[in-house]
DNA sequence: AACACATCTGTAAATGTTTTCATCGTGGCC
DNA sequence: GGCCACGATGAAAACATTTACAGATGTGTT
C-alpha cells in the first residue's frame, strides 16, 4: 500500500491557535521568543500544537522577518576528501544553532558559480560561503547587492574587502618544498592540482616554486606536472614518467591525492618510498596516516575552517550592524612521517 | 574597505512591473510561464529586471504555490569517500532541473534524524531522501503527514511502502563471501561496519554469513570484527589480531576504507597481500584501483543511485497523482583486482 | 483609592509573490 | 456587422506568518 500523496492543507498556525485559545500572534511568540508567554499558555500551545502536528513554516517567515535559517555554501566539488570534512564540521556547527546548510557543487567553473550563487540568493539564504578567493565579478556584485552576508573559504591572503577564513596555500606549497629542500633533495617532481578555477591549487604550486628560487634551484619543464584530483590517474602519469626518464630524488604532491597516486606508482615499479624515492603531500586527508609508510604532509586544518566558518557566518547574521573585519589565516602543521629520506650524501 | 551591509529594501516584482509597465502578475508569469507573455513584453520586464537587479524570492513563492524548489536529503554523514559520490551526482542532476539540495547530517543517530527532518519539513523541501530503510516510525510518520514525496536510498529490500533506489546489501556481503570461497578460503576473518543505526552495514554481515552458513562453515566470535570508518583506526584494529592469533587466510572487510586499512595493516607486518593472505572490500571507492595491489571489492553503483534518486524525487514533485511505485535495485558487480589469491592446495 | 508600571496577549497591518477571474483587443467566420 | 474564440494582460484575493502597537490584567506604591 502507497503512502497518499494528498496534498491536503496542511494546519496552520491559525489553527494551533484556535485550539490553544489563544491568537496567531501569541503562537508565533511561542516559537521565536517563548520566554515572553505566560508558561499555563505556552503549555496549552505546546499541547495544541502536538495534537495537530503542526510543523512550521520557515519559508514564509522569511518573507517579512526576511531570515530563513538556511546558509549556502557553494564548493567546487562535494566529493573531495578534505572538503568533505569541511562540510560535515560546517554543517554540524550550524546544525547545532537551529540552521540548516544548503549546498551547491559548480565542478570548478566560475561561470557556473554565479548562476548557483542566483539560485542561493533566490532561496533567500541568510548568509553565504565561497571556496577561494578568486570569483567572477558578477558573482560577487550579486552577493553584495543583495547585502548577503558573505565569506570566502579556504584559501588566505591578508587585506581582502571580503572576510576569509582558510590558510596561507603559498605557505602550504613553501613548507613541503622547503621541507624536502631540508632533506637534501635537488632533482624534484612537482606534480600538482589542476589550476582552472582552483587558485588554491595555483598558490600551492607558486610557495613550492618560490622556495626553489630561493634555493637558487631552477625546476625544469620536464619536471613540473599537472595532475587531476584523482588517484589512479596520478597514479598512471606519475608512473609513466618514474618508468622513462632519469628519476627524480623526490616528489613535491599539490594534495594527498596525487602523493598516494604517486606513492602507488613507485610501488607498481618496485621504487622503494622512501629508500629510493621521497614523496611529500599537503592535505593530511583522513588515512594518510594508515598508509605504508605514513604519508609525510602539511597537514590542513579542514575542520577548524568549517568550525570557523560556521561561527563567523552567524556572527555576521545575528549582528548585521557590526563591521567586524573578519579574516582568520589557519595554522598549517609539518607531519612528518615515513615517505621522506634524506638523500645520501654524494661520495 | 568592508563591504556594505545596509539591508536596504531589495527591489521586489512590483517594482519590476512598474518599470516594465506591466501588472506584478505579467512579470510572475514571465518567470514561471514566460511562453505566455508576448515577446515585446517579455523584453521589457527582461531589461527591467536587468536594471533593477532583480533577484526573485522562491521563498516566498512557496506560500502561494507551494513549492520551493528545494530537495532536502538526511544523510549520516557526508565525509564518506561513496556518499559523496552519490551526494555528487545527487545534486548536479537536481540543479540541471533547477532544483537545489538541502542537506543534512545525523552523525549515525536515528533520533537526530528526527530533528533533521522536522527542520527539513519546516523549510518546505518539495521532496526529501534518507539514506537506509529503517528509521524512526516518527521520522516516516512526520514525513508522510506533510505529504512530502520522499524516497528511500542506498538500501534495496522488494515489497516496500516507501520509493526505495539502492541495491541489496545482503547481496552484496553474500557476493564477496562467495567470492572468497571460490578461492578455497575457509578460515576468513570478518571486518564489518559498526551496525548502530546502520541497516547497509547489518546487511553485508549478514549476507556474508549466510554465504558461510550456506556453505556449512561456522564463523568462530574471534572472526568477527565491528571496525569504525576509518582506515587509521581498522588498520590497527586488524594489526593488533593479525600479530597475535593464528592468521586467517582471507580478511572479508564491510567496505572499501577497512578493506584498505587491512591492507596496510598487513604491510605493516610484512604479510603479503594477496601471497599471504587476501583481502576483499565493498564498495570500489575511487582509489580502490589504484592500490597495491589492486583491491578487488563488490562495486557500488553509487553515482547510479544518485542519478535515479533525483530523477525519481523530481518525477514525484511533478506529478504528485501518479503513484508509481518506484522501487530500483541497482547491480552489483564483482570487481576482481590483485588482491584475493587461491588458497595453495593442501599439500 | 488612585496611580505607575510591568507583564502578557490580541488586533491588524505588512510582507512579496502566485493565481483566479475578468477584461480588452483582434481577427476570423458566418 | 455581429458573434465568438483566443491571446495577452490586469485587478485583486489568497497565502501563513511576524511585528508594531494597543489593550488588558495584575502588582506594588503612595
Amino acid at each position: 500500500m502507497a503512502r497518499s500523496r494528498k496534498r491536503e492543507r496542511l494546519p496552520g498556525i491559525v489553527d494551533v491557535a484556535s485550539r490553544a485559545r489563544v491568537s496567531p500572534a501569541t503562537v508565533s511568540r511561542y516559537f521565536n521568543n517563548p520566554e515572553v508567554v505566560r508558561r499555563p499558555t505556552r503549555e496549552r500551545i505546546r499541547k495544541a500544537v502536538d495534537e495537530l502536528g503542526y510543523v512550521r513554516n520557515r519559508a514564509v517567515g522569511s518573507m517579512v522577518s526576511g531570515t530563513t535559517g538556511c546558509v549556502g555554501l557553494v564548493v567546487p566539488t562535494i566529493d573531495n576528501a578534505i572538503f568533505s570534512e569541511m562540510l560535515q564540521t560546517f554543517s554540524s556547527a550550524l546544525a547545532i544553532h537551529g540552521r540548516t546548510m544548503l549546498i551547491a557543487a559548480h565542478g570548478y567553473d566560475l561561470a557556473r558559480e554565479t548562476v548557483l550563487v542566483r539560485s542561493l540568493s533566490e532561496q533567500r539564504v541568510d548568509a553565504l560561503a565561497l571556496i577561494g578567493l578568486e570569483h567572477r565579478r558578477e558573482t560577487l556584485m550579486q552577493i553584495e547587492r543583495q547585502g548577503i552576508p558573505a565569506a570566502l573559504l579556504w584559501n588566505y591572503r591578508p587585506g581582502r574587502d571580503w572576510p576569509c577564513i582558510g590558510f596561507d596555500n603559498e605557505l602550504a606549497g613553501r613548507m613541503a618544498a622547503e621541507h624536502l629542500l631540508a632533506l637534501g633533495h635537488r632533482d624534484i617532481l612537482f606534480a600538482t592540482g589542476e589550476e582552472r578555477s582552483n587558485d588554491r591549487a595555483a598558490g600551492r604550486r607558486k610557495g613550492a616554486m618560490d622556495a626553489m628560487r630561493d634555493a637558487g634551484l631552477a625546476v625544469p619543464e620536464r619536471r613540473r606536472f599537472v595532475c587531476p584530483y584523482d588517484i589512479q590517474m596520478s597514479k598512471e602519469m606519475i608512473a609513466r614518467d618514474l618508468r622513462n626518464g632519469v628519476r627524480p630524488s623526490a616528489i613535491l604532491a599539490g594534495n594527498d591525492v596525487i602523493a598516494q597516486g604517486a606513492i602507488f606508482a613507485a610501488s607498481s615499479l618496485g621504487i622503494r618510498v622512501p629508500d629510493d624515492i621521497s614523496v611529500i603531500g599537503i592535505g593530511d586527508f583522513r588515512g594518510s596516516s594508515a598508509f605504508e609508510p605514513g604519508l609525510t604532509t602539511v597537514r590542513i586544518p579542514a575542520r577548524r575552517i568549517g568550525q570557523l566558518a560556521a561561527d563567523v557566518l552567524i556572527e555576521m547574521i545575528d549582528w548585521p550592524e557590526a563591521d567586524f573585519h573578519h579574516e582568520h589565516c589557519c595554522p598549517l602543521e609539518l607531519i612528518v612521517r615515513g615517505t621522506c629520506k634524506a638523500v645520501e650524501p654524494a661520495v
